[in-house]
RNA sequence: GGCAGCGUAGCUCAGCGGUAGAGCAGGGGAAUCAUAAUCCCUUGGUCGGGGGUUCAAAUCCCUCCGCUGCUACCA
């Protein structure tokens, strides 16, 4: 039996997190990790904050707080939110814990020892006003090319030439606007990125195919346009510190790049809940050696952070020079746009998931944007397309249908599973039908493709409504009480399927699906039999429960007072 | 500038060498169990423009136009 290990991108600890960077990695990460349970796999869902580097520090600075606390606040933040949005990590871990300090080190030294790393010095922009070394971006001037006054150091956005903060005409600082800066060398290492050239080109070439075209393609531009050596440290505080028994002490205080620290807490994050678990040593079978070998590793992610899982973290794995597990099936997604521009975080445009869930519940949100997700292109968030796939989809097909079926057999059959009569061709056509598209939606999911799974699934609901229409079990009631008892005890079964299909996207919905039949269990399984015996194991005489109204369709002045409050077109 | 992706019905998208597809919206009808929810039928596209390869192209090649993203010390 193959083990599944699932991470999702790190999110920034810098704020809650928008629509757009949930769709990317949490959320899908979320619906295949419950797929994955709900099929019986021994699955492994992490995640954390990603919490180190200049942009926590200035952050932290603004919100008048101590870089640690900062992070605790906003740690907890995201993980509440998330849990409310239904996100199941096994863990939800922090960048900043001892486990990935210590692993990060590891890193470093096995990188050190195997002469992948060098010490080289580079001129750097210094704010003595701040204090401080200052990122490229945090330094302002007029560029050099075309004049352009408010020229960020590293690309002037008037002329979009990428420039060397050294070489703006009067320079000054993005966080005090002060000029009192000055260039200082700085010591730093430099992780030999281009020797691992022509292993990363094989490695990737074996999944050509097997990741998406989106994945590939970009990994093979940053091959091709000639991998540099990074710099894997910093002049910041906020971070892991480089140990002194690398480089004689060269690089005392300085910390390691966020980019090089987050990576390697998908295995610190691993090591985080073995330790909450008290059993320490569980991690390893899921990322070391021979012991990995029955795990399959999946990761998800936005397409920017595609570049550092296909170059810069397998690097780090390769250079290590010891068994670690590398990523398996690497899914990539585009943006997705609010109401025809980008969602944003600093201009706080779009959606934000708190935000969302104080308007809707979370299944809404889920369904909408597995629905919708953006795997081949760009996808829109406006709001009279999200109401009106809520409204159709969810309230009109799905939920009305299990309210309908519910209802009826409460007024018609004492609200209990009817007993008399058997399954005839209408029944059997439909059994075969979803055979078919129970087990194509299984495969879109095995296949990472959401969108198509979740066609699929609104296709079974629809199947649900086809038939009921065709057995008019408030007809046959009429004239042939066993043909309608047949028609009613398959609406109630297919509710039953519908409770165990919808569970990996809108679980809590799900939950009140299933138990509209009888309580649900924790996971509520994937259906493991065919569809002949799975629609035919709820027993006769057996009480129904008919929910409270599943999903309230969005009014059209809801639309209309969310577009006010979020901004819209 | 370079690289990549996209441009298919009013909208959102699938198809990626063999007589143009789905969902929504629009039109007509059926049904009345149900959150006026459902079901059936249906209108609608010379597949961004042009050129080429092929018996055959939305599908391959070239070119042009348009949109988007990435371009490496913000993450």
């Amino acid at each position: 039996m193959t083990r599944i290990l699932i991470t999702s991108a790190l999110p920034y600890i810098n704020g809650v997190k928008h629509l757009g960077n949930l769709v990317g990695s949490q959320l899908p990460a979320d619906v295949f990790a419950r797929f994955c349970r709900a099929r019986g796999l021994e699955t492994l869902a992490l995640c954390a904050t990603d919490e180190h580097g200049s942009t926590t520090e200035l952050a932290a600075a603004e919100a008048g707080q101590d870089v640690a606390a900062f992070c605790a606040v906003q740690h907890a933040q995201q993980r509440a939110t998330g849990d409310a949005f239904g996100l199941s990590w096994d863990y939800f871990g922090r960048s900043s814990s001892p486990q990935n300090h210590e692993l990060t080190q590891h890193f470093a030294r096995q990188l050190w020892k195997n002469g992948f790393l060098d010490v080289r010095t580079s001129r750097q922009v210094y704010s003595n006003a701040d204090k401080r070394f200052l990122p490229d971006r945090y330094v302002i001037g007029t560029c050099p090319h075309c004049g352009y006054d408010r020229a960020r150091g590293d690309q002037c956005e008037n002329c979009t030439r990428v420039l060397d903060p050294v070489d703006l005409i009067s320079p000054r600082s993005a966080i005090s606007g002060s000029s009192d800066i000055e260039i200082r060398d700085s010591t730093h290492l430099f992780l030999k990125q281009s020797e691992f050239v022509p292993r990363l080109r094989e490695w990737i070439a074996s999944h050509e195919g097997d990741w998406p075209v989106l994945v590939t393609s970009i990994a093979n531009k940053w091959l091709d346009e000639g991998l540099h050596d990074r710099g894997i440290t910093r002049d910041v505080e906020w971070g892991v510190p480089v140990p002194d028994d690398i480089a004689d002490g060269a690089l005392k205080g300085k910390v390691f790049y966020v980019w090089f620290d987050a990576p390697i807490e998908y295995i610190g994050c691993s090591m985080e809940w073995a330790a909450s678990r008290d059993t320490p040593d569980a991690w390893k079978s899921w990322w070391f050696g021979d012991a990995a070998k029955d795990v399959t590793y999946y990761q998800f992610m936005g397409k920017d952070n595609i570049p550092f899982h296909t170059v810069g973290f397998p690097v780090t794995l390769m250079g290590a020079g010891e068994p670690w597990k590398f990523v398996d099936r690497l899914k990539g997604f585009n943006y997705i746009n609010y109401e025809g521009g980008k969602f944003s975080t600093s201009q706080k445009r779009g959606v934000f998931m708190d935000a969302a869930l104080e308007i809707l519940p979370a299944d809404y949100w889920r369904y909408y944007l597995m629905a919708n997700a953006p795997e081949s292109s760009d996808s829109n968030f406006t709001w009279d397309h999200f109401a009106g796939v809520i409204n159709k989809d969810l309230a009109d097909v799905l939920g009305n249908f299990v309210n309908r079926v519910t209802r009826f057999c409460v007024s018609r059959f004492d609200g209990k599973v009817p007993a008399g009569g058997t399954y005839g061709d209408e029944e059997q056509a439909l059994i075969a039908e979803l055979d078919q598209r129970v087990s194509a939606c299984a495969g879109c999911f095995e296949a990472l493709e959401f969108r198509k799974a979740l066609a699929e699934l609104r296709a079974i609901w629809v199947a649900g409504n086809e038939y009921l229409t065709r057995a008019a079990p408030w007809t046959a009631i009429k004239t042939d009480p066993a043909r309608a008892a047949v028609g009613v005890r398959m609406g109630l079964n297919l509710v039953h399927l519908f409770g165990h299909l919808a569970w990996p996207v809108i679980p809590e919905s799900a939950r009140r699906i299933h138990a509209a039949i009888q309580p649900a269990p924790d996971i509520i399984p994937w259906p493991k039999e065919a569809m002949a015996g799975f629609l035919e194991q709820l027993t006769p005489g057996q009480p129904i429960h008919p929910p409270e109204v599943l999903f309230s369709k969005i009014a059209e002045e809801q639309i209309a007072e969310w577009k006010l409050r979020f901004g819209g077109s």
